[in-house]
DNA sequence: AATGAAAAAGATATAACGTATCATTGCTGC
DNA sequence: GCAGCAATGATACGTTATATCTTTTTCATT
């Protein structure tokens, strides 16, 4: 059984823990996001599913899909280049999912998920607090270069 | 003489001082951003400027002119509400411009540009050196509340 | 199984944001 | 003045995202 078949199990119970439901479509979503392994826009989804003989599935369709996957923290919206990436944790804890930050590749836009010390997150609320303002960013993006590119 | 008038004398030097120019539709940009004093979106920067009289202005040249400001670093593109902001230092040094952040409030979009210290940059690329980047954000946005929102 | 409420998905249209490309105008130094 | 380059205009189109209404599916209850 594939990772991704696993990652697809545990997504099941996460939904249905929450009361809703990892539905085919929405299942469909998922595995096309985790098949493609890197950050791929709503619209190159689209292709991806409507290329898989089910019938083609209207842009609002999939615009609903990936808001609920990002609502369970099953997959992410990377602001900064419109695109999405399945959450790289989904095998793990939900742990995780806190406080989730992204570098990102600017050469082959590689992503790598990862985890803020607290005692970062509490030097960057000290700083916001200093200027009056209390965060609540639960997803910063920082671009750069990655080893392999560099 | 007003505070945006000073401003725009200073932007007039600086552009000269890079060997461009701050063009009659440069300026006018520079000063509906300024004016606005909140985060806008080049099309409503457009709405604003055409309101002014002159020849209708087409996007292709709000986006360029938006772009030559954000270079020229009169100005910021805020990335995760695709809005623009004149750069609130135009009117100090040209040393703030290093690395600047922002805070954005939620409730009211103020926006509050920030520097960072040394020390936080240093934990922020010590964190993705660990993570194989190296990092080159130049320009992180935070949401968070204000202080009077809250 | 029939049924009714709620969740999910489909369909259509359109808004918002952004860029490619080519033509025209205007500035600057010779 | 005029050659060359920077800036702007104009047109068309591509991409991303949402509003709105309709239809289908699911699921608990009868």
């Amino acid at each position: 059984m594939s990772n991704i078949d696993t990652a697809i199990l545990k997504a099941e119970r996460r939904c249905r823990d929450q009361g809703s439901r990892l539905t085919p479509r929405r299942r469909q979503v998922l595995r096309a996001l985790m098949t493609a392994g890197e950050p791929i826009s709503a619209y190159g989804l689209l292709e991806v599913c409507n290329a898989e003989g089910l019938d083609a599935m209207p842009p609002m369709s999939m615009y609903r899909i990936l808001d609920y996957l990002v609502e369970q923290q099953l997959a992410h919206r990377l602001v900064s280049s419109k695109k999405y990436v399945a959450c790289s944790h989904i095998n793990c804890c939900t742990e995780h999912f806190q406080r989730t930050h992204f570098l990102i590749c600017s050469e082959c836009s590689q992503v790598r998920e990862v985890e803020m010390s607290k005692a970062l997150i509490a030097s960057l609320s000290g700083l916001a607090g200093a200027e009056g303002f209390h965060l609540s960013s639960r997803q910063l993006e920082f671009s750069g270069v990655c080893n392999e590119c560099h």
